[in-house]
DNA sequence: TCGTTTTACTAAATCGTTTTAGTACGGATA
DNA sequence: TATCCGTACTAAAACGATTTAGTAAAACGA
């Protein structure tokens, strides 16, 4: 253990590419033959506590001369520890300091049946829009004290039933998945962030779809906009049905209805804007008409700007592109995006405080089935008045 | 504690609508009160195993009239079970697989001493940066049937160092950090994904970035550029420094010095590109000549464009703006970026191979104290040669 | 002065596994 | 016939905490 870092004293050449040489000396070809006591090695051996190793809490015990229930009476400064003078509490403070006693979390937790660990189960990290849900998720656990195991599925349906399994041996306490179609009979609480499957003892927390679908075909139809394409998540996104239907009935219900040769399925699993490029390219190549795009979201809203612009059709001049969901990149694209906002880190840090209340409240408790969140429309430079 | 949750349940006033009523039997008014056994109400309660509650291997071994310690054997398929016959293997297999017997990872952690989890440190989730670094990280570590624990420190002081601390606590059994300061003694593992500090039993991941630096630079100077600005990082980007030093070299090199009057420094942590916007701005609210912008990333690259834009300066035409990275986003931008690439997803990847390594390897093990991946540039367009 | 309470602690059980060190028995070997 | 070996298992310790149920001595109250 203690010669792992021995190693690193070796001189190393900096630029890069270089590795140390293996230099365990015990596995090293010695030239004087000495046969090598280990406890000789270590002068510095005081108070019998290895140096490196952790110290337990018996080892601090022992240090101490107390026992280890005292000890946990005192650090955990429990009620029980009443009788324990004020003396006793500041050495035993003081030795688990210097000693740099860590409790072991395995430990109590095994102990305490508690493990203040949460599993969450996102499609991909780096699609923008998980990890900004997950941002929202970290804060509210932060403030718990909880940590949070993560596992990507990947869209792949044996992960979508294998991970939340892995995730219950390691005793997380609940789960959260993101945009995320629930495989398994929740033996735990679950809460889905954009979960459109009712399944019993999962909370969803959803965006109120029908709103947002409102507020964006409104703004089209206010600007003029007549013939609308709309751009059809993918499959496996939980969105994707509601998106359409409700932006369907909110056209209908101007007398627009979306005519179905203008719309076009994102197709893959690439996080980049290449999809809606491809999408609307291939609604291009076939001729049709239309003089504004809902996309499904801000990535193939830009890769829709992309294929507009190829077959010299201006954005917004000639063409309006409305996006979803508000990424970072949204308000810097050229031309800025116009989009409806979804609140995801609002909505993750929901979904972890529901979470949270639910395992603080135990079986006594109702659970909400669903919770909305609201979308807000952030109107910017790639929507404008239909021209002509 | 609990009440702080309380509240939560108010600030959503939303159209919470469906809730389900809570169900707890118990809790209950029941119009005849019969006083209830609890056995009674359960028919289906067969072999003494109270539905719900998880079984542990001590039930499934009562279940089975065997030992915990025969259970054990045959289910980890140890070697020492080669003398169970394979008809008791069976009943074993088949009564776990109907039980649903789920092995408490803590339990077995504890014993065994091994948590096969690491605890990974970033700056902020949503940046971009980290999420693709991660991806790379869990590919990696997911083969090894390894999990991790995600941590953020958000650039502040107090959780570098308390966000370690809390990581060995429970019990990971090394560290990744990324684009972090290493402000701890390590106790365990660690590997530091763009670190530059060199501390002891620390493995550095790192780009080569005097070839980044070459790349860029010789890329500019190709196209006639001789007065470039530099965008330099936030202070806390452990990448902010070399970068800038490398960029100097190469200039200097090409005799064309980088004027400090043409360098402006990102400011404030956001992860949008409004700090590469500003920068840029007050480079030209200066009145600064220049013919090409070097950014710290794309994410401050797009900011510029946007900048410049807005001055009347079009991106190639009058000025060339060269990113850093290669994000999603670059691509699709308007123009396309061009841009250094930094193989994020194989740093992460590279990372947790080299912390994995380091952790079977145990001490007879030679730690790599840097590791160093190549850039490549991706020439797209918001590069030309210089007019006139 | 005796009984009760308070003070200052501790022994041992427990959480759910794994692992060490067995046991008991039947059959083969010497 | 005694010994050894293989088969088929098990008891108990261990991991490192928490928690229950104590104990012994001192202080207090009647």
């Amino acid at each position: 253990m203690l010669d792992r870092f021995d190693k690193l004293v070796l001189p190393i050449p900096l630029v890069a590419r270089s590795f140390i040489v293996g230099l365990n000396l015990s596995n090293m070809p010695s030239s004087h033959a000495v046969p090598q006591e280990d406890e000789k090695l270590t002068p510095k051996n005081q108070n019998k506590t290895r140096e490196g190793e952790p110290v337990s809490l018996k080892d601090l015990a022992e240090h101490l001369g107390l026992s280890p229930t005292t000890l946990s009476l005192v650090l955990n400064k429990s009620p029980k520890a009443s009788a324990i003078p004020d003396e006793t509490k500041e050495r035993i403070f003081t030795a688990a300091r210097e000693l740099k006693y860590r409790p072991n979390y395995l430990a109590r937790s095994l102990r305490v049946q508690k493990t203040n660990t949460i599993g969450v189960i996102v499609p991909e990290l780096s699609d923008g829009y998980s990890a900004m849900v997950l941002n929202g998720v970290e804060a509210a656990l932060t403030t718990a004290e909880y940590f949070y195991l993560t596992a990507s599925h990947l869209h792949k349906e044996d992960l979508l039933e294998k991970l939340p399994r892995l995730l219950v041996e390691r005793q997380v306490e609940g789960i959260i998945a993101v945009d995320t179609p629930i495989r398994f009979e929740p033996s735990l609480p679950v809460v889905n962030v954009s979960g459109h499957d009712e399944v019993e003892g999962v909370t969803n927390v959803i965006l109120n779809h029908q709103h947002a679908a409102e507020l964006g075909i409104g703004h089209l139809y206010n600007l003029g906009h007549r013939r609308i394409a709309v751009i059809k998540g993918q499959e496996f996104s939980s969105d994707t049905n509601v998106r359409l239907e409700t932006i369907k009935a909110a056209a209908a219900k101007r007398g627009i209805p979306i005519d179905t040769r203008l719309t076009v399925q994102l197709l893959g699993d690439s996080p980049s804007s290449e999809v809606g490029y491809t999408a609307v390219k291939s609604l291009l190549a076939n001729g049709e008409d239309f003089t504004a795009v809902f996309a499904f979201n801000d990535i193939s809203a830009i890769g829709a700007i992309r294929a507009l612009d190829e077959m010299g059709l201006r954005v917004p001049a000639d063409v309006s592109v409305l996006g979803f969901d508000d990424i970072y990149a949204a308000a810097f694209h050229n031309p800025a995006l116009t989009t409806i906002r979804q609140p995801l880190f609002e909505m993750g840090s929901i979904a972890a405080r529901a979470l949270l209340e639910r395992l603080s409240n135990g079986s006594d408790y109702s659970i909400p089935e669903e919770v909305s969140v609201e979308p807000t429309i952030i109107v910017r430079q790639s929507t404008a008045r239909v021209s002509s």
